[in-house]
DNA sequence: TTTTTTCTGTTGCAATTGCAACAAATTATG
DNA sequence: CATAATTTGTTGCAATTGCAACAGAAAAAA
């Protein structure tokens, strides 16, 4: 399970005349893709923050999965869709790689023995992605507002090691994560204050039980 | 994309002295395995049909996956728990195999290839089980109970290639699949009929839109 | 620095959802 | 077949959540 997953070690042998793989440079705020589910895209975030980014027929906007460095991501997930346009929007200056899916497969020129290290690391860097994925069913399938902000504070907690932490999102943000109501969320939020769970300052939280 | 995922196709290339896989049958009701998440675990529904269950501290149940033919489970997948007992549970009659996951990297005896054979799918089973989480995650976060019947209406009747679809769930099940009380998704299940959006016959479903 | 934009925090009210309880129908089990 | 257990369908009521609207704070842009 402790395999080196950062691929950005690897970039030196990246033949620069490959064809099979495009290097490109975000600013925040910039669209890196969008799911047209028609390419096979998978793409590779070498750097930066995303987030994959969904609006629904009314309007709501829901982050789908937040991206950080040697997440993977893409139309290839995406095969059965369920209708709605999905984007990817850097959140900070990102840097990311673009393959399609059946390119990978084969093997490129002899110098380019990067295509291998990502082939061997596949598997990996997908049993990651499936981690997390089930870290965000079971946020989801929470049935409280409450539940669901102390199961992701929890969350993050057990990835900073610490009962101190920083969100990584706006509250604004952290509410379309959870998929629920900002102003509702605020209300919990409030009322976990209140009900001695946790202390909060701008968007560093403590958390007060266990 | 079309790679041939069914492993039972390859069973008899399994080594029958082979230590590092188990291979086990169970009975409807009975559990399969139950997420200690500390052996590692990696599984193979070969054939049946399970799902994935976990309740939380209110007694609330929910159906976290439900599993076919060749789908992988197991508490590899779930490194980062948020507390909640994990278990999975036959549906029908069900045949599993057992690996741990680091047995699984290592080669086995020369007879026994299947080993290989899983490895060389590895890949495809995981990719197969992101895209099953990503519909799970697009119905989850859906806001209301209307929008989570009508999306998992759509995602069934695409698999099956038609309006008409037999739910493969109880309504009971299906309720705790999407996370919401059983007697709010009664109500809005009647109003979806009385608006014309779905017909409803035992639990065979005719979708009426678009 | 000033202006504009976005984010935070709050609240009343309405809509949706969950809870509890029950009868009828269906399915399992002895 | 008879009985038990589970599932379906329904409803009134309570609790939770979403919506809308706004003011102040903070951050970004000019």
């Amino acid at each position: 399970m402790n395999i080196d997953l950062n691929l950005s070690n690897f970039m030196e042998e990246l033949d620069h005349n490959c064809k099979k793989v495009q290097k490109k440079s975000f600013q925040k705020g910039e669209v890196i893709t969008s799911y047209i589910a028609k390419r096979n895209q998978l793409c590779l975030l070498l750097f930066g923050e995303a987030d994959l980014i969904r609006y629904d027929l009314n309007g709501n906007r829901t982050i789908v999965e937040h991206f950080t460095n040697n997440d993977i991501f893409g139309e290839i997930f995406y095969t059965v869709n369920t209708n709605n346009e999905l984007f990817v929007e850097a959140k900070k200056t990102c840097t990311v790689l673009f393959f399609i899916y059946d390119d990978l497969q084969q093997k490129c020129t002899k110098s380019c023995s990067f295509h291998q290290v990502l082939l061997d690391r596949l598997s990996s860097l997908y049993l990651n992605k499936v981690i997390e994925l089930n870290t965000r069913i079971e946020l989801l399938s929470k049935r409280t507002i409450r539940e669901k902000l102390l199961g992701y504070f929890y969350v993050i907690s057990s990835k900073n090691m610490g009962k101190t932490f920083q969100i990584p999102f706006s509250l604004t943000d952290l509410a379309d994560y959870l998929s629920i109501d900002r102003s509702a969320m605020m209300r919990e939020i409030k009322m976990l204050k209140e009900d001695g769970f946790i202390e909060k300052s701008g968007n560093r939280i403590r958390l007060l039980y266990k």
